[in-house]
DNA sequence: TCAATCACG
DNA sequence: ACGTACGTGATTGAG
């Protein structure tokens, strides 16, 4: 019986785009956004799904520029007359990324190979496998790659106009074969492309010369035999005829693999197919995209799965399968786990779900749970595990002391990672927008639960790894951050986790008495002068008193939903008006240290003596961390009660603190994306920056510049890295708007390249739709082509600091898995704390200082960059000391 | 659950 | 003209 070829469709992307673009001229959106070649490409990728019914699906894309370089060193004028393409259409080209992702189609583009190259070598690969191919292109140079396997879909005028083309359509409508395509165009040349053919020779004279000759190679042996007119043309254009076949014919040696993983179409995404039309306001491609989508859904076997197929075994002390599972663990490349812990610590591991291969998953008993060498047996060879959230398995893995994993991968960083934007990470989350997942509730489940839908899970797990192994592929730098920084991030996380930090509480008990005493004395005060008491830490209750009792004046004070703000910012401005104003910012910072800090800080003692805090990597946009449970980041530092509250970190007896920060580091990190000499050196030669800046602005010496204009060249270089505004720089400084406005203009006079780079930044937001660090981390920024004023600012400011802000955080993750490494020689030495640019360390004292100088070493050369980053270190036995 | 506030880098 | 610095987490009051 003869099995039906599968179908592989591969759309010239920038073609049925350009169609699009000026067939539907000025289809817009309501608030202005040019939508017209993304309506055009959704309505052929809507007919290509409903007609053709494709298994595989791929774009090919021209990539600007670098493309056609190969051709031209051939013909200097290849393409010349082609216009660059009007900004409105590049502004599309994100909507249109976000559209391809819904349809979980794959972008192939390359340096130096047009679009047709791509297609060329993609058939060509496709025919060897015995897929048939079938191209969507406007470029009837496309038609030379027809064969028995190979198929054209030519657009027409318009979008719906469509000419099939296949080898017996197209000797008969051209009455020649399609192999001698080529050579009919060698003759008669392409003005659209600049392809010069034969002059003198044209559709006519090229097409009696095949028919009668064949080929090109023939048609110049006969040359005797042709009319003196024709021949004398012929002879004079020889070479260019064969610069002509070179030039048009298409190459089918892209270095480019056909992955039918990635191109496999079942990869749409329906709901957000429909989701993404509707927000374009393309009601009616929603509505047949409904219809469409819907038939094919019902059509996707393998992803679409609700119910597991494969056993569920349990295993248990004495069962065979036991022995089975643990000899063949052995041999696997890849270890699947679903687990459930006790607590944040990981003390007890309460639910093991292991799964080896896509039709057994076994449920380990929990009798089994407690048996360390079986557990350990599971993990003790080379094996990469994968799962969904592994720290919490990790810490089980320290506690006990079994070996880790070589490597790691888990499926949350790794969704993270591939769009942070993402905001739904659970696993049914993923399932569903990665899967189609339509199975039952996957979170949150109870043990029980858990085991009854492991089979499911394991599933989902499974599909999960793969889909991300494609996907990654699409940016091989996000690939290499997930192996070398993110997945190695979380054996380090864990160990910092579980090590804590030591809190006097004693020692904050005492604080807070003390605390309660004044802060009380400064309650009855404040209530003199109101005249009543109230909630002080009412924000409602305070502008009431304020505002309407005291009748405050209410010029310049901001204005949120509920009423006048009494933010510290909006109270400092009252301060002349009434001495009460002084106490609440007092109050204010007592209450605030004594609830957040002093008060709840020794409730989250564990019964160690020490504070286990939470690091997440998945929810920072910029890549940083974020700590938890409680936040470790953002413990007091500023003011002298600050200082009080982290004297309250102690390192115990015989121990010490050792902590090493980047100086300046963003600055710099600035400075060298931005290829900005002046600032690199400023840094490379141990200069004060803000000195530097201010010196440069003001064009005077060191001696001439006075403490505000160092302090307000320091708020600039600050500002600048988020993209400040005159007014906030006015706000910052006191300057006027008009002053500021003027200032940040001085500012980037001196640093040209900074500004360059900057702007950059919003470019590329617009255009690509994402923005990236030097290391390829991603964060993308559909915001950045809102119509909302407020949106769009917000969107361009965020897109400005990720690079830097990220670039400093992927570099300190490179630093401390590089430290972590000369750490383990040194026995009781642990990371307890990373604040973004800054690390601790508990050390026995004996060792700090040499501890203190390796650290710094580390961290200063964890990456190679043309600016010198500098570690400044400390020693000391409790935190407000370092 | 949200808004306001404020602690950190 | 728009509002007005990036990234977090915890607490509080109020609906």
């Amino acid at each position: 019986m003869a099995t039906e070829r599968k179908k592989l469709v591969i759309i010239d992307g920038k073609s049925v785009f350009y169609r699009g673009y000026y067939a539907m001229g000025s289809l817009t959106t309501k608030d202005g956004k040019p939508t017209g070649g993304v309506y055009g490409f959704a309505t052929m990728a809507l007919e290509v799904i409903n007609r053709l019914s494709p298994d595989y699906v791929a774009i090919a894309w021209d990539k600007p520029k670098t493309n056609i370089r190969k051709r031209r060193e051939l013909y200097p004028d290849y393409k010349i007359h082609r216009k660059p393409a009007p900004p409105d259409f590049y502004e599309q080209i994100p909507m249109l990324h976000e559209l391809l992702d819904s349809f979980g189609w794959p972008l192939y583009e390359l340096d130096d190979y047009e679009a047709d190259d791509i297609m060329g070598a993609l058939a060509v690969q496709a025919k060897k496998a015995n897929i048939e191919t079938l191209l969507i292109t406007s470029d009837l140079d496309m038609l030379q790659l027809i064969n028995t396997h190979v198929h054209v879909y030519a657009l027409k005028k318009g979008l719906s106009n469509i000419e099939l083309f296949h080898p017996e359509s197209f000797e008969a409508k051209y009455g020649i074969r399609v192999d001698q395509y080529l050579d009919l165009k060698s003759l008669k040349g392409d003005s659209s492309d600049n392809i010069p053919g034969v002059p003198g020779v044209g559709e006519k004279t090229a097409l009696k010369l095949i028919e009668e000759y064949e080929t090109l190679d023939n048609v110049y042996k006969n040359l005797p035999n042709i009319n003196e007119t024709t021949r004398k043309k012929l002879a004079a254009g020889k070479e260019l005829a064969y610069l002509s076949k070179q030039l048009a014919h298409i190459w089918i040696d892209a270095p480019i693999k056909l992955n039918l993983d990635e191109v496999d179409g079942r990869h749409i995404k329906p709901d957000k197919v429909i989701e993404l039309l509707t927000k374009l306001e393309f009601r009616t491609l929603a509505n047949k995209a409904k219809d469409v989508l819907d038939i094919s859904e019902s059509d996707m076997p393998g992803m679409t799965f609700a119910e597991h197929s494969g056993e569920v075994v349990r295993i248990n002390t004495s069962n065979k399968a036991k022995a089975v599972l643990v000899s063949q663990i052995a041999n696997v490349d890849n270890i699947f786990v679903q687990t459930r812990v006790q607590d944040n610590l990981g003390k007890s591991l309460k639910a093991l779900i292991v799964n080896i291969d896509a039709k057994q998953t076994y449920i380990i008993d929990p009798k089994l749970l407690e048996d360390t060498s079986f557990i350990a047996s599971l993990f003790s060879k080379k094996s990469q595990v994968i799962g969904y959230d592994l720290k919490p398995l990790i810490k089980v893995m320290i506690n006990r002391g079994i070996d880790l994993p070589p490597s790691l991968f888990d499926l949350k960083i790794a969704a993270f990672l591939y769009n942070s934007l993402e905001r739904d990470l659970s696993v049914s989350g993923m399932a569903k927008s990665y899967l189609n997942w339509q199975g039952p509730e996957l979170d949150n489940l109870d043990i029980s639960e858990l085991e009854a839908l492991a089979g499911e899970i394991m599933q989902v797990i499974r599909g999960l790894y793969s889909y991300f192994q494609i996907d990654f592929g699409k940016s091989p730098e996000i690939k290499k951050i997930a192996k070398e920084i993110e997945m190695p991030m979380i054996p380090i996380l864990a160990a910092m986790e579980i090590h804590g930090i030591a809190l006097d509480t004693d020692y904050l008990r005492k604080l807070g008495d003390q605390l309660t005493d004044k802060l009380s004395d400064i309650e009855q005060e404040i209530y003199g002068y109101a005249d009543e008491e109230f909630n002080i830490n009412s924000p409602k209750q305070l502008a009431d008193i304020l505002f309407e009792k005291l009748a405050l004046p209410t010029a310049g004070v901001k204005k949120g939903k509920t009423g006048y703000s009494t933010a510290a910012g909006e109270l400092t401005k009252l301060k002349f008006a009434h001495p009460i104003i002084e106490l609440i910012q007092n109050h204010r910072e007592m209450s605030k240290l004594m609830n957040t800090y002093v008060n709840t800080l020794p409730d989250q003692v564990d019964e160690d003596g020490r504070v286990h805090t939470n690091f997440s990597l998945t929810t920072a946009q910029t890549g940083r961390l974020s700590s938890n449970d409680p936040n470790l980041q953002n413990i007091p530092t500023k003011t002298e009660l600050g200082n009080q509250v982290r004297r309250a970190f102690r390192a115990p007896g015989g121990r010490s603190f050792v902590s090493a920060d980047y100086s300046q580091f963003e600055l710099r990190i600035a400075a060298f994306l931005a290829g900005d000499k002046d600032m690199i050196e400023v840094f490379n030669d141990d200069i004060d920056i803000h000195m530097a800046t201010a010196m440069q602005i003001y064009g005077r010496n060191e001696d001439d510049i006075t403490k505000t204009m160092r302090r307000d060249a320091k708020v600039i270089n600050f500002g600048v890295l988020y993209g400040m505004s005159p007014h906030g720089l006015s706000e910052a400084t006191g300057m006027t708007i008009v002053m500021a406005k003027d200032y940040i203009d001085k500012y980037f006079v001196v640093r040209k390249p900074l500004q360059g780079y900057l702007e950059s930044l919003k470019e590329q937001a617009r255009t690509k739709g994402y923005v990236a660090t030097y290391f390829g981390r991603r964060r993308y920024t559909p915001d950045v082509l809102s119509s909302n004023f407020i949106v769009r600012s917000a969107a361009e400011r965020a897109a400005i600091n990720m690079p830097i802000q990220g670039t400093a955080s992927d570099i300190m993750k490179i630093a401390m898995l590089k430290v972590q490494k000369k750490l383990e020689k040194f026995t009781d030495t642990h990371m307890l704390l990373q604040i973004h640019d800054s690390l601790i360390v508990e050390v026995p004292t004996k060792d700090a200082e040499q501890i203190a100088k390796l650290i710094k070493e580390t961290m200063e050369n964890a990456v190679k960059l043309d600016v010198k980053i500098t570690v400044d270190t400390a020693i000391a036995d409790n935190w407000a000391d370092l």
